[in-house]
DNA sequence: GTGCTGATAGTCT
DNA sequence: GACTATCAGCACG
């Protein structure tokens, strides 16, 4: 039995709070799926913050909803998901606007329960097995469009609320023996020429000592 | 380990 | 018409 099973979400008030406080606080935390009578959980390791006044790799730059940036502009705590290059999601936590809307990516995840059903989804079922290795285990969630994939995320969940309704991040510090060492980096995949210094915004924040990062 | 390439389609200019 | 908050597979050494 695993205790924090029965953590309850976190409360709204977690992420009305500065965007930057809510990426690194959401590191440790426990993103949970219930899906198809099935439990899948991973631990957050990962995040990047968007949006703000002058963020031009914000999909909310404009200041301007379109119809796929939409629940970007909800209150604190909405799912945003979106699709990207065609074949992958992006699942984000909107957080408070201050003149524009923003919202925390969730990048990637230590997988803690639920493996072999996430092996399905990725594709790597023919390599789980009990023992299953540590490479495959590494590849499940690390990565914001793995852990859309093996967690079954997609435009469906969009604009509802991270507070239950099948997917929802619960407080989980206990699993964490010792203070994990946090660094911020600039964000993943921003081209310079078309966002200029926002590519160097140090925006990404990471359990630095996570086996399980992006890269 | 690093680096390059193709896949693939929604979104915005 | 151009770009993209990605990923897998391959080459290389």
């Amino acid at each position: 039995m695993e205790v924090a099973e029965a953590a309850e979400p976190l409360s709204r008030s977690f992420y009305d709070r500065d965007k930057h406080t809510v990426a690194r606080d959401l590191l440790g935390h426990r993103l949970v799926r219930e899906i198809d009578d099935h439990r899948l959980a991973g631990r957050i390791v990962e995040t990047e913050v968007y949006g703000g006044p002058d963020d031009r790799a914000s999909h909310a730059d404009s200041g301007e909803p379109t119809e796929r940036t939409r629940s970007m502009f909800g209150p604190p705590g909405t799912i945003y998901i979106y699709k990207i290059y065609g074949m992958y999601h992006c699942l984000n936590v909107v957080v408070p606007a201050e003149a524009k809307a923003a919202a925390i990516l969730i990048r990637a995840l230590e997988p803690l329960r639920g493996l072999e059903a996430m092996a399905k989804r990725r594709g790597l079922a023919d390599r789980y097995d009990e023992s299953m290795t540590r490479t495959v285990k590494k590849n499940l969630l690390s990565g914001p469009g793995k852990l859309c994939q093996a967690f079954a995320l997609d435009r469906a969940l969009d604009g509802t609320a991270l507070a239950g309704g099948g997917l929802w991040i619960a407080s989980d510090t206990s699993t964490d023996p010792e203070p994990s060492r946090i660094e911020s980096t600039p964000r993943i995949g921003l081209n310079p020429d078309t966002v200029g210094e926002a590519a160097d915004y140090p925006w990404r924040y990471i359990l630095a000592d996570s086996p399980y990062l992006s890269r």
